[in-house]
DNA sequence: TTGAAAGCGCTAACAT
DNA sequence: ATGTTAGCGCTTTCAA
């Protein structure tokens, strides 16, 4: 069931009906009719395997996330999906935490043609063999981002959020502020940790003993096992500064397993703002990052790249906002 | 750039290029070798768009998901996407919450040759449409399943599981407990009522007045209003059993903001079993659903099917099991 | 406004 | 073991 019976029972040459399929250019009323008849009729439904050949697109954009279980990508990818449907195109998902297959076998899928264009949120080591290896490939980075590299960009000022962060904390009094951070292989991360050094330098103070702590993993267990790792080690310490929700409420978990109280023992500030971060009792202080918007604005950015190639790389710093609740 | 420059520069036809390819035939080593060599120097890659169409495979599978913001679906794709990964597909995911576009749209991806096939966990009466008018397509029903469809399914007897959860929770001595629901088009929603009404029945109770609340979401907020709206109609009740975690967290902070105790005052039981279970205080009683293998049975039977059209549609129902923490 | 025909890049019969 | 060739179903010149 082809292009072809329909132009048979319409009594028109397939050109015609693919005329009509695409409004590519006019038709005369009379056979168009006589087209979207046979098209009704035969229930016939245009093969997008062939379209997809002769143009030589896909209207496919692959997105490569670290881990979507964690809400925080979750919500990323609504709004790059949100962009992507009204524009025409899917979405294909790869969930590289996986590591069973490594990052270079998805972006084959653009090479392939399989993908029309790529977002990655992936960290900036794989980011970079990625822009060595993929040069006139469409593809832009998404929260993970190197400023002078020829990609273009969306996402927030780590080091300066964490900066606020931190210094809010040192505000309010605390003193020996711990630090649990996330897989260094992450920008965002050595963003974070140097915002957070420097906020401490720039009052006078010092990481605790112990007090930096890298995680494999963000899930709240992560969060947790950081706090006892920490307690384990004899750190003290009256504030913790997660880099993701999802460890500052394991944390706070680790706070109270070690029979402590937050805020009153051990403040807690997080990252991201997710929405569980009013469910925990007291509700989490934390950065807030817009993650709707940055998911929006990184599909945005690489449609634009798609349909204008020479046009100047864009990059959009979105702003972050300290969200002050009960637990800081 | 295609097979045929790959063919020229190793002076072979593109019949051999194509056999090294996909290792169809046996090729002489040493053509092997000169077809390779050309591949490598040319950085050639297959189009994956040209094969598609000649093979009439996408290799994509297509996954219909209310809403992966939700905990509990982002592990189901999970699973999915691990034993698609496994078999060589990729997964186009939809998420239909945002119900711009209708499910149909998405379904035609199926039609119209993008994907080969489809696993759905939209609400049933969704499914009931797509199955009228999608015969012969190759698709699976998740979560949401009709026994007597002539569909795959995998999913977990929603009736039984709710009776277990409230038939323990009349056992701890619980009287009036109500019950907070999810939209109702789910089948779910109205097996685990039926289980729900079941174990009252079974003990000789009511659902209070005014205790059954249906909500128009799954996030926290929607179960922390759920209870607000209780206690503002004049509800009393001692436990709250919830079709979801994310719900029951919700209704936790409903409870405390009523300046009642969990549980203490009143009970809370959850369902599905997410990682955030264990982050709340106290950690969450639930009903614990095998989300990431119900996500590769899903996978799996698809590609059974896809592999055997004819073979009799298998059904899966997969356990659950009750999980007993602090808030019930 | 329409039709004929070329061809996108690949795979798979078929022939050798 | 290898080459020739016919398409897969569509879009798009080009000519009429």
């Amino acid at each position: 069931m082809s292009i072809v019976a329909i132009a048979k029972r319409a009594g028109v040459s397939t050109a015609t009906v693919s005329r009509v399929i695409n409004g590519s250019a006019p038709v005369r009323p009379e056979a168009r009719q006589r087209v979207e008849a046979a098209i009704e009729q035969l229930g016939y439904r245009p093969n997008l395997l062939a379209r997809n050949l002769r143009t030589a697109k896909s209207r496919l954009l692959l997105t490569l996330v670290p881990d979507f279980g964690n809400p925080f990508y979750a919500e990323i990818v609504r709004g790059i999906d949100s962009v992507a449907r009204r524009e025409g195109y899917h979405v294909l998902l790869c969930d590289t935490s996986a590591g069973l297959s490594d990052e270079r076998t998805y972006f084959d899928l653009l090479r392939n043609h399989m993908a029309d264009g790529a977002i990655c949120l992936d960290p900036d080591t794989i980011q970079k063999t990625l822009a060595a290896e993929a040069t006139d490939l469409f593809w832009v980075a998404c929260c993970e981002y190197d400023q002078d590299a020829p990609v273009p960009f969306v996402g927030i000022d780590n080091a300066r959020a964490a900066f606020d962060a931190v210094s809010y904390l040192i505000e309010r009094g605390h003193r020996r502020i711990a630090f649990i951070n996330s897989d260094e292989r992450f920008l965002y991360s050595r963003q974070r940790r140097a915002g957070y050094l420097d906020a401490l330098h720039a009052h006078g103070l010092e990481a605790p003993e112990g007090g930096i702590i890298t995680t494999l993993g963000l899930t709240y267990e992560h969060g947790r096992r950081a706090v006892a790792d920490m307690h384990a080690a004899g750190s003290r310490l009256d504030a913790i500064f997660a880099v993701s929700d999802t460890l500052a409420i394991g944390a706070m978990q680790g706070v109270r397993d070690a029979g402590l109280a937050v805020p009153k023992d051990v403040a807690v500030m997080g990252f991201d703002n997710i929405p569980m971060a009013t469910m925990v009792q007291p509700e989490l202080s934390t950065v807030g990052q817009p993650m709707w918007q940055i998911g929006e604005t990184a599909a945005t950015l690489l449609l634009q790249r798609m349909s204008n190639p020479d046009a100047e790389v864009a990059g959009v710093v979105l702003e972050h906002q300290l969200v002050i609740r009960g637990s800081a």
